[in-house]
DNA sequence: GTGGTATTTTTTGCATACAAAAAGTATTTG
DNA sequence: CAAATACTTTTTGTATGCAAAAAATACCAC
């Protein structure tokens, strides 16, 4: 019974710092810009400085952290024109997922596909955003795991991260919504049908809209902040 | 004069050590496989084992390396399959690639572009193989840098690197070669006439031709090498 | 000689120590 | 009192030390 945690004594610290440090950047227990006190999030982990850093140096290649010589690291921060960019690519990798899933979604791959669009839609009735959202990642991720190319689902993930960050509170337009919902039905209708092109097209679709959605939140988030310096 | 220099005294040594170590690993002075001595590097490279393991950490976030737990790192070797899905993934992002340049390139960059083409035609005239695979990869890399989108290159350049260790002396087919070189023939062609579509086209097809010759040439490897494990 | 076990050696992973750079604070001078 | 400068503290970057795990070697029984 306890073999396996046997045969796992303890992850490697590094690892496991990585992992912890991650989540904590994309759930925004960081914000972006904070600084990295290496200090501070040793006592915090109680873990010495060599795997932390070992840590910081790996989230940095992914993106999540920018390392400043000699002033150590801060969490990634996105501007407007990141986020396009990023959607940029997202597109591509969702669009390409979308093709290969097409050809390759086994049956049950499907059938969970589609209860998690349920699952998703009961969410959406509700208005209940914090579950739609978990929702909406997971027929996202279960589409690109159908693709079946390891590759391609970690640089998606890798790439996905980095939005993860931007969290919104505020409900989105209520219109935008059920215009995202109704390229869920037609994503779901395409991946049905085995219909590579379909799909492709409505994620090309639905990351466009979901680009502007995001970014014209960011420019509230922005043009309120900036209200709120003249104020004070 | 030497402002510049003395204004970056000197870069971070794990900077450093990450960028020689990379060198190494796509250049196959590293071969797949090959397991990464710690000792052994540090001596070769004149540091201590902290930026080196710095480094490290780095290049496995990169896929140029495999992390194995309690027994160090060995440079990351590619299967057919590895293969396989790396070009499915390369292949959407230089398709990404080609659509955004043929919106945003210039007029200087279509020039350079151009040159960089009939430099790879000369090379391609004189058979010179290791020319032509230098002009091509800038052609490509100068296409990516077109689209002047940062996270897109970012990527193309981290996914591209994993199959830069898959060096071929041997020449390559001859009629693959003509096709590969008809294709750049095209790929110039849309991109002066700013042809989104017809760049990306060109470019999926290239880059599904390109993955077949890599497999094609992987699978003749591997055979020989059966080959010679029979005679011995 | 072969298979298995014990012992040594090497290697990895983490913690700590030290040096250099940056940040912060106090002090001096006009 | 402001600005500049010297000094202190903090923080980062690198080297080294130590313990545990893995690999290599030697030893032994059969």
């Amino acid at each position: 019974m306890t073999a396996e945690i046997l045969s796992i004594p303890r992850a490697a610290l590094h690892g496991q710092v990585t992992h912890r440090l991650r989540q904590m950047l994309v759930e925004n227990q960081i914000q972006p810009g904070a600084k990295l006190n290496e200090r501070a999030l040793c006592e915090g982990l109680n873990v010495s400085r060599t795997p932390l850093r070992e840590a910081i140096k790996t989230l940095a290649a992914e993106g999540l952290v920018e390392l400043l010589p000699n002033r150590g690291a801060v969490a990634a921060s996105l501007s407007v024109d990141d986020v396009v960019h990023t959607f940029e690519v997202m597109a591509c990798l969702e669009a390409q997922s979308g093709a290969l899933a097409a050809e390759r979604v086994t049956d049950s791959e499907l059938a969970e596909i589609k209860a998690l669009h349920f699952e998703m839609m009961a969410a959406f009735t509700r208005r209940d955003l914090s579950n739609y959202y978990r929702l909406n990642a997971a027929i996202h991720r279960a589409i690109n795991a159908a693709a079946k190319n390891p590759v391609l689902t970690a640089t998606y993930e890798q790439v996905n991260a980095r939005l993860q960050a931007l969290r919104f509170k505020s409900n989105q337009d209520e219109d935008k919504w059920k215009c995202a919902v109704l390229e869920h039905e037609q994503m779901i209708d395409a991946l049905d049908k085995k219909d590579a092109q379909a799909l492709q097209a409505v994620l090309l679709k639905h990351l466009h809209n979901k680009r502007d959605v995001v970014v014209m939140q960011l420019q509230n988030q922005a043009s309120q902040a900036t209200d709120q310096n003249k104020k004070a």
